[in-house]
DNA sequence: TCCCGCCGTAACGCAGTGTTTACGCTCCGG
DNA sequence: CCGGAGCGTAAACACTGCGTTACGGCGGGA
């Protein structure tokens, strides 16, 4: 399906496993390992040392680097790919042509390491490049390059709501878990905006109901938990826990470090 | 009203400018330098020797360097500005901020030439800078940049706003569609320039009534679903999800990759 | 004056969404 | 260990919002 490359998926830095959200109460190991969370960075290509050298900058950085041979791509989709090649553009290339054309892959946005001999390569491909970085590479660039790609793909800004791996973007009301983007109703959205803008606090019901669904709403409570429900299943088994259930009260968005 | 500066505008004249019949072998760069009609790029700041060499590699990469201080702004807007401070990085802020308030060059592109010492700058600054070019800079490199930097405003000169298959000329209200021109009315045109202009944003209803049809406009809402519909018509079935609805919000124009 | 293109409004039907209901599991106190 | 309250879950139901079409008013040009 990809370029086939030499190291297998590899995650770097593995989250502590989150246990079934199915039965309530949120332990708080699974709230430590989800507030650890930092952004995740895809590296690609076939230059070991070139991507160590990234793995370790971009730690620094606040980064999670993910090492992967794209051949076998990562359980979860980084919001942005470095590709680091060896061989030369022609493989920058390759493998460029070749996430594009991969499902789940498409929109991803990419960064090509060039070296300033073969900057030519990248005449003509633009549509496959969204950023570049001269080699030898200085860490501070890549860090203003990285920023500055997050405000122009959409995914940080002042209108965006950034809770450890979801971003809720209030001006073009996309909703990205993981760099994945979300399909949600209205009322799952403003449920949602709701409980993000002040994560840690607890909702009660009729606090939702009347923010949300307005103050004149008459209605039951259980419209709450369903529309929840919905939230958690769109979140996925692995962030279903970010909307912790407090029990005999309401609801709350988890105390995540974004 | 702009920043003190020492040089006062002055076009340097086209080597290869357009309509330049010169022949002999004609090398990439120049076949770009064609093919780009000596767009415009306006050079300011203080450091006159890099401003020189700018000027240099740009002629020969066939663009047109407009070297001003930005006290006296050039009598034309070219659609990208490049700064270039000797006097260290708060002087690039303040070139960068004044030409942000300054009327006719709030939406100008704007390149920093960046010292890697001084790359901290940046952060948070972001608002203030489109692109930027680590120093000493690469003519290569500086090229690329300026292309993926027009690529991704999708503006093509001052009044041509590009949005993937389309091309909305604000100077001579002509639209493009994949080349074909689209014959919109009057409120087509104003409804799509708007949605085109910020794409990826989402307007309500209102929003768009009181920016299209103005503040003080009493009537239905379905109006706007009604142009919508003719807009999409006109776009053909291939590009009619351009502008997607967002349930029980509003209306935006889809983000596309140019 | 007539004609034609543009624009705003109304009506209708459908797909998508929100709400309600019912049932079974979990948690926790007795 | 038991029982009840609280909550998760699924499915059925009701309805909103939007796409779509048709039509009538308005204004400019012949």
């Amino acid at each position: 399906m990809l370029v086939e490359a030499t190291v297998s998926v590899q995650v770097v830095d593995e989250v502590v496993g989150m246990g079934s959200p199915m039965g309530g109460a949120v332990r708080v190991l699974e709230a430590e390992a989800i507030a650890r969370r930092a952004e995740q960075v895809l590296v690609v290509g076939d230059d070991e040392d070139l991507r160590s050298r990234l793995a370790a900058d971009l730690t620094v950085l606040g980064y999670r680097p993910v090492l992967a041979g794209i051949r076998e791509p990562p359980p979860s989709t980084p919001p942005v790919a470095l590709l680091a090649a060896a061989t030369g553009p022609k493989e920058t290339i390759r493998m460029a042509e070749e996430l594009r054309s991969a499902e789940g892959f498409r929109h991803l946005p990419l960064v090509w390491l060039v070296d300033p001999m073969d900057l030519w390569v990248l005449a003509g491909r633009e549509h496959l490049c969204d950023e570049f970085v001269r080699l030898p590479y200085v860490a501070e660039e890549l860090a203003a390059r990285l920023r500055l790609l997050s405000l122009k793909t959409g995914r940080d800004g002042p209108d965006v709501i950034r809770r450890g791996p979801l971003r809720l973007n209030t001006a073009t009301h996309l909703v990205m878990m993981d760099g994945r983007s979300l399909d949600l109703t209205y009322m799952e959205y403003e449920l949602l905006k709701l409980l993000a803008t002040s994560p840690g606090r607890v909702f009660t019901r009729e606090d939702i109901l009347a923010r949300v669904w307005g103050y004149d709403y008459f209605g039951g409570m259980r419209t709450v938990d369903v529309h929840v429900r919905r939230l958690r299943a769109k979140f996925g088994p692995d962030h279903a826990s970010l909307i912790q259930t407090i029990r005999s009260v309401g609801y709350r968005f988890a105390q995540v470090r974004s």
